[in-house]
DNA sequence: AAATCTCTCAACCGCCGCTGT
DNA sequence: GACAGCGGCGGTTGAGAGATT
């Protein structure tokens, strides 16, 4: 006689019965966990140990909180990942009653495509290449006088130099916070301190500006004090379009060069995007209320539109 | 209403490190 | 020191549910 797939060496594989869940939880009730190995022998299960401690750790454990992450648990993960990388069991054990197996699924179905959407390397936390390349295509097509440098990992710009500034930054705007030290009017940016030579023509997206302190991880380095009036104008937008895979960056902070950019990359579609993208239209979050408030990360990001020439394509 | 596509997440797999012998 | 057993971890898979065509 075969045995099916699901059940070879005589131990069941597949989803737990919830009278095998019971005959768990009851032996665990009784004798504790631990020697995994001959706890299934022992409650009468047709499972390895292995698949027992899984079950128990990951959903039958108590503890377990269940539902949807809060807003606070996300920027717990992303921040944690930024310096943990990928040990979700260490990220686990600072989020109470969440799993290393729940987090790591939650990070690679929401959070990264997230992250990878608002532009951000989801692995380094940094500004993604492509879209300082992209940055750096459209911003030259504007002015062939400049070009972009390439963020490495370490977030330092490398390759050739500089791009001339034709208003570089005054110096004495810049200053260096904290990240609990970020305010409503703050605008945090990041590049390398000692080249800080913003040009405003291609900074936004080549330095990835950020607003305020709800960021994701800490890749800003310097922040501009923007004068209340034009910060209350930064209107911070972020939409995308699963059908054309696209996203939209807008920017309208008064003085700020108005460029309006459209059908550009992205890696991975969305069904969580909560707008669809045309060239005409785009859904604005304002101050991150609208839709789901654990989708408003790209509210807290000054985006740029590049319009005028472009087709659909995001080309000229 | 049916077919197809997309997304989610529970569960599995292989590897690694620790411990005991 | 070498080996085996075990638990834990992170990457990956695939079934099922929901959304879309």
């Amino acid at each position: 006689m075969t045995k099916s797939p699901s059940e070879k060496n005589g131990l069941k594989k597949g989803p737990w019965t919830p009278e095998e869940d019971h005959k768990l939880i009851d032996y665990i009730q009784k004798h504790g966990h631990g020697k995994w190995r001959t706890l299934p022998k022992n409650a009468g299960l047709k499972r390895c140990g292995k698949s027992c401690r899984l079950r128990w750790a990951n959903y039958l454990r108590p503890d377990i909180k269940r539902g949807r992450f809060s807003f606070e648990e996300e920027e717990a993960i992303i921040q944690l990942h930024s310096v943990l990388g990928n040990k979700w069991s260490t990220i686990a054990a600072n989020l109470p009653g969440r799993t290393d197996n729940e987090i790591k699924n939650y990070w690679n179905t929401h959070i990264k495509k997230k992250l990878i959407k608002m532009g951000i390397d989801p692995v380094t936390h940094t500004p993604r290449l492509d879209v300082l390349q992209l940055a750096s295509f459209l911003s030259s097509s504007i002015n062939p006088d400049v070009t972009l440098n390439h963020i490495n990992n370490n977030n330092q710009l490398s390759g050739s130099p500089l791009p001339q500034c034709s208003q570089t930054m005054q110096h004495d705007s810049i200053q260096t916070f904290q990240p609990n030290q970020l305010q409503e009017n703050h605008i945090a940016y990041k590049t390398n301190p000692m080249e800080a030579k913003l040009e405003h023509q291609i900074s936004p997206i080549a330095t990835s500006f950020s607003h305020q302190s709800t960021l994701p991880n800490l890749w800003y380095d310097h922040i501009i004090d923007l004068p209340q009036a034009q910060s209350s104008s930064a209107m911070q937008c972020f939409s995308s379009s699963p059908k054309l895979n696209t996203f939209v960056l807008e920017n309208q902070i008064e003085g700020m060069p108005n460029f309006n950019l459209s059908s550009l990359l992205s890696s991975t579609p969305s069904s969580s995007s909560p707008s669809t993208l045309n060239s005409s239209s785009s859904t604005t979050f304002v101050n991150g209320t609208t839709e789901d408030e654990r989708d408003t990360y790209g509210s807290n990001m000054l985006m740029y539109n590049i319009s005028n020439g472009l087709n659909d394509s995001g080309f000229l």
